[in-house]
DNA sequence: ATACGATGGG
DNA sequence: CCCATCGTAT
């Protein structure tokens, strides 16, 4: 990694290369993260949601915050400051970007690959340059931004009536699983435990997860904290949706009040993404 | 393999088999390959490019040499007698061959199978025999023979102002993430190092890789030998289509010149495939 | 029918 | 983290 620092620089020197606009004294924005599939993986989880959104850059970190097209669900991102090293941000700047582009640059990337994000003052490209430490190799892309309308949405910090923290691979198969019998999930949470339920044509399921320590394997353990009851339905295919994210982390925490949406937080050792999703109302299954 | 022997004598003898017209008395060709996964590879990196060739079967072992129809791409084969055994002419033949009937065939192979093939005097056909030792099977396949005009191509040795050998797997790769970009890609190489860059409506990417020896592992290095600096571009349609021999060799060597064909050489243990690429003029990115 | 991408297992 | 298999898309 030293190793790469100093190869990478005479790299950079070596090509008058048409994409090597970049000089350090013009930079907005770089942030350089360790792993780079921590940002693929967020991105993953996202772009099926939503296709255009800002990245919210300022001090705290990069901020996302984008709801889906038919106003249903809603995505929150953190990739905290500390996260990167070194995080250097000149100004607050939203940079405009469309997901499935720069999900194409991303699938250049290998996991373990250094990212650094670079952006100019009034910035017409985002940089992303990819270091692989093993095979000296550097990889520069630069993707066109956008301005995008931001409806930006304060998210209140709501108290819920349950939060259940259970292993976010448990969450995937069950909503998985249920989606083959309905398009709809009900959560039921009470102070013993969380029962997923939904029938449909074929017939009708049910999976119920008891709270329980894990003291071994702590992520392994379902905890529910609830001061009252709550029971809502959500949509299978949103939430299918929202597992994308399990693997940014081992466990996932849905917080429900009745009447509001649910949320599906998944948080990362220095940042998180969070879904939000409206509930089912009536009783349509 | 002692044993198949016995036992594929026998099995020989057992039914009267309507393929078995193959007396060895009159072979012109028999090429016993100990790995049909060989052929397999080498077919399926060729046949997108050709439709029908011939394997032309002299002293030094079966040669391939295609031009694509667009006649942009050349590719040129050696499976060398040594790497059979045994390698049995009587004189030399080319045997035409459409490759996606080839190709339907050696599908019916398994890649540890012996393969031999054979081909009479006068062929109409060429034989195709799949011993498996595992479990005492013997498959007999023939394919009709063609009458190809060959425009043969003589191929001079070139000088190559550069040439760079990687991990196939690395260049595979590269093409694959920069055909995301663009259609093609600009190869510039340097004495330190080797850039790959294109550029497209979403934004723009470049690869660079810097020589460098990895001594535990030579199969993973970077070597660039350079007589002078050079700098083309090459349809990237093509050259995701060469990788699909990178199972052939973890190895690929570029050989560059200016306004000359690209040799893109995967080397086997006993012969090569080489693709030939011409570049792209002008500058149309 | 073939090729590519995604997912699961070692 | 890499390899193989399966499923989906072109």
């Amino acid at each position: 990694m030293g190793q790469i620092n100093v190869h990478s620089h005479s790299l950079s020197g070596l090509f008058s290369a048409a994409n090597s606009r970049l000089k350090p004294g013009m930079l907005l924005l770089e942030a350089r993260l360790e792993q780079a599939g921590v940002l693929k993986k967020v991105v993953d989880a996202i772009k099926d949601l939503v296709q255009d959104c800002n990245f919210d850059c300022n001090d705290s970190g990069i901020a996302l915050q984008a709801m889906d097209n038919s106003h249903v669900a809603l995505v929150s991102m953190l990739l905290k400051s500390e996260g990167f090293s070194p995080y250097r941000l000149d100004r607050n700047v939203a940079l405009g970007v469309n997901l499935t582009s720069l999900t194409k640059v991303l699938r250049c990337a290998q996991n373990e690959d250094i990212l650094t994000l670079k952006a100019e003052d009034t910035p017409d490209n985002l940089s992303l340059v990819f270091e692989n430490a093993e095979n000296d190799r550097i990889s520069e892309y630069e993707i066109k931004l956008m301005d995008i309308d931001q409806e930006h949405l304060g998210i209140p910090e709501t108290e819920y009536a349950a939060a259940i923290s259970m292993p976010s691979a448990e969450f995937q198969r069950i909503c998985r699983d249920l989606i083959q019998l309905s398009e709809s999930v009900s959560i039921e949470a009470s102070k013993e435990g969380v029962k997923f339920s939904c029938s449909g044509d074929i017939g009708s399921g049910s999976v119920t997860l008891r709270q329980h320590n894990n003291v071994d394997k702590p992520e392994l353990s379902t905890k529910i904290e609830l001061t009252e009851p709550v029971a809502l339905t959500f949509s299978l295919k949103y939430l299918v949706n929202f597992c994308k994210a399990s693997a940014l982390s081992s466990v996932v925490t849905l917080s429900l009040s009745n009447e509001v949406p649910l949320l599906v937080e998944y948080a990362m050792g220095s940042g998180f993404v969070r879904f939000y999703l409206a509930p089912k109302i009536g009783e349509e299954e």
